[in-house]
DNA sequence: CCCCCCCC
């Protein structure tokens, strides 16, 4: 099959002209900056006559370089694209192509060569042809003359340019280049927050943008935030210019992008009144709740559901200020068969309905692991959208309201529920075995009746550092201090906390068990401080506490991992949490056990 | 120049 090239577009794009959706091979690529969500390609492209590799992939479509889907030699048809004018320091200036959408004409392994015998393009060439214009046969208008103008040295940014053609896109900025103007759309603005450190005070908010090409957080700090905060209002679309770039932190934002900007005195803004439709609004890579339980925690995720179940508000105290806090959980459930608990927080929590099972679209939430299993959370700059107008959005309103809200659901936020999707099942030891629970790299959670068959008093309370979130033992330096090698200094004073061990039996089998702090507290019935006085002064009454507990039942929540001491693998098995039986939901299971395995109705 | 984002 011959693939035919459309020779000669590079030129007309590369001088700033438009060519319609060219016909071009993929020579090579290169990843030119980030990692992860912030990758970026450059790519070789090639007409059949010349070459250049100042062609950028949008990021959206990075997932076709990744895949394999867009290799060497294929032959595209480039659907949408932009160009802009980077000002190189010394080099004048260069333009570069942002590929915004295409289409793979012929997978490069069936291509399999370089077609044509391009040339290199430089604007040298380019300068090289436009002088010999004798040489070139002119089939066509040169819309070089209508569209490669260059913007004046010192642009006087009034309205009529901010509102005029020659917009940046913004996947195109960064801090080496400062004379841009781009026209996006306002994706959400933050409150107004102010400030208090060692560093100073003041205020600001910010706000997410988006083009075709990218998104970027701007943030307006102190006079521009009074200048600019009632100004911008989501879902508008503005031209922006003269911002300040600076590379992002990308621990506080999931945009794509390596750079965020700050408004400055000189910052430019006007509202676009126009064509505002084809300024994309959110761009969200959903992932279906089925896999949020193979992702990290603490990554941002975007995630659309149909929300099935609200809980009730919930009253809590910041442990570290002492705030009071407001949450509400809501279940969201997707065509992939899983439900995801999203915890909503303050206002949003608040004025939360979920009555009409309304469909719940954020971006960026963040993913949280709590005893083994997990949920999202919102924060406070997650983007949460109610019944948005988007084609998965439709989908799952359709799916909902046609069975999908019948639908077996496994969530992913029950509680010790890694396993078979069982939320609170008992188990045996002979089952856990059985699974070979504790084999997998991250450990498996489950629950289990069982007795207490020994405990070890030996060792089982010690003195812990007593910062907030340390609890590392502490070593007595006989001189009324005490000495965290974690914290690296010393303390007149610490906290008891536990460490217990203990055997636990079932009809089936035993295990050796580790109980932390609270677990121990709720099997001993004794806190930790008090535990550790009576090992100070009452060792008698130390040694009853752990005797009287022998031969307990409990409900054990455990959470076990193969775990390997001196090329020994053996399992260690933690104690989520303990608790005295419950006998009527004890019968209740045991009822259900036995119908279950008779087949027959008790 | 912020960047806290909570709790079981």
């Amino acid at each position: 099959m011959v693939h035919k090239l459309s020779e000669g577009s590079l030129e007309i794009i590369m001088n700033g002209g438009h060519y319609d959706k060219p016909i071009m091979q993929v020579l090579g690529s290169k990843k030119i900056q980030g990692s992860g969500a912030n990758e970026r390609f450059r790519l070789l492209v090639s007409d059949g006559k010349h070459s250049h590799s100042f062609a950028m992939l949008a990021t959206q479509l990075n997932d076709k370089l990744i895949t394999g889907e867009l290799s060497d030699y294929s032959v595209v048809q480039i659907d949408r694209f932009v160009t802009s004018l980077l000002k190189n320091t010394g080099k004048g200036e260069k333009r570069v192509m942002i590929i915004l959408d295409l289409t793979i004409v012929a997978p490069g392994t069936q291509v399999g060569k370089k077609l044509g015998n391009p040339q290199t393009w430089t604007e040298d060439s380019a300068a090289a042809a436009a002088a010999q214009p004798a040489m070139q046969p002119v089939s066509r208008p040169n819309p070089v003359t209508t569209f490669n103008i260059k913007p004046t040295p010192n642009p006087a940014l009034d309205s009529s340019i901010l509102s005029s053609q020659m917009t940046h896109p913004i996947a195109s900025l960064s801090p080496y280049q400062n004379k841009w103007v781009i026209k996006a759309r306002v994706m959400s603005k933050s409150p107004i927050r102010t400030w208090s450190n060692a560093k100073g005070e003041g205020k600001l908010f910010s706000m997410d943008l988006c083009d075709e090409s990218g998104e970027i957080r701007a943030t307006a700090f102190k006079n521009e935030c009074d200048k600019f905060y009632d100004i911008i209002q989501v879902d508008k679309v503005y031209y922006i210019s003269r911002c300040q770039l600076k590379t992002a932190n990308k621990q506080f934002t999931n945009l794509k992008n390596d750079y965020e900007m700050s408004f400055t005195a000189d910052t430019v803004v006007a509202e676009c009144m126009d064509e505002a439709s084809s300024v994309p609004s959110i761009k969200y890579e959903f992932v279906p709740i089925n896999e949020i339980a193979n992702k990290s925690p603490d990554t941002l995720l975007d995630i659309i559901g149909v929300c099935k179940s609200v809980a009730d508000i919930q009253e809590l105290t910041q442990r570290s200020t002492g705030r009071l806090l407001k949450k509400r959980e809501i279940t969201l459930v997707d065509s992939s068969g899983g439900a995801v608990v999203l915890t909503l927080w303050g206002s949003e929590a608040e004025k939360f309905d979920g009555s009409t099972n309304p469909v719940i679209a954020a971006k960026g939430a963040r993913l949280t692991e709590f005893n083994g299993s997990k949920s999202l959370s919102c924060l406070a700059s997650t983007m949460l959208r109610l019944n948005p107008d988007l084609p998965e959005a439709h989908k799952l309103r359709g799916w909902y309201d046609n069975g999908g809200a019948n639908m077996d659901i496994v969530n992913i936020s029950a509680r010790s529920g890694a396993y078979g999707g069982g939320s609170n099942e008992w188990i045996t030891f002979a089952e856990a075995e059985a699974r070979q629970l504790g084999a997998g790299d991250k450990g498996d959670y489950y629950s289990l009746l069982g007795v207490l068959t020994f405990t070890f008093s030996d060792n089982a309370v010690y003195k812990a550092c007593p910062q907030e979130q340390c609890n590392k033992k502490l070593v007595d330096q006989e001189n009324g201090l005490y000495r965290c090698e974690k914290c690296n200094r010393e303390y007149p004073n610490f906290k008891y906390r536990l460490l217990l061990g203990a055997n636990v039996s079932d009809p089936t089998g035993d295990q050796r068990i580790t109980a932390f702090n609270e677990a121990a507290e709720a099997i001993l019935g004794k806190t930790s401080a008090e535990i550790g006085q009576m090992f100070e002064y009452d060792k008698a009454a130390y040694s009853q506490i752990f005797e009287e507990v022998k031969f307990k039942t409990f409900v054990f929540k455990f959470r076990t991992k193969m775990e390997t001491y001196s090329d020994e693998a053996r399992l260690k098995t933690t104690v989520m949490s303990a608790q005295p039986v419950d006998y009527k939901d004890a019968n209740a299971r045991l009822i259900k056990s036995i119908k279950a395995l008779s087949g027959v109705e008790v």
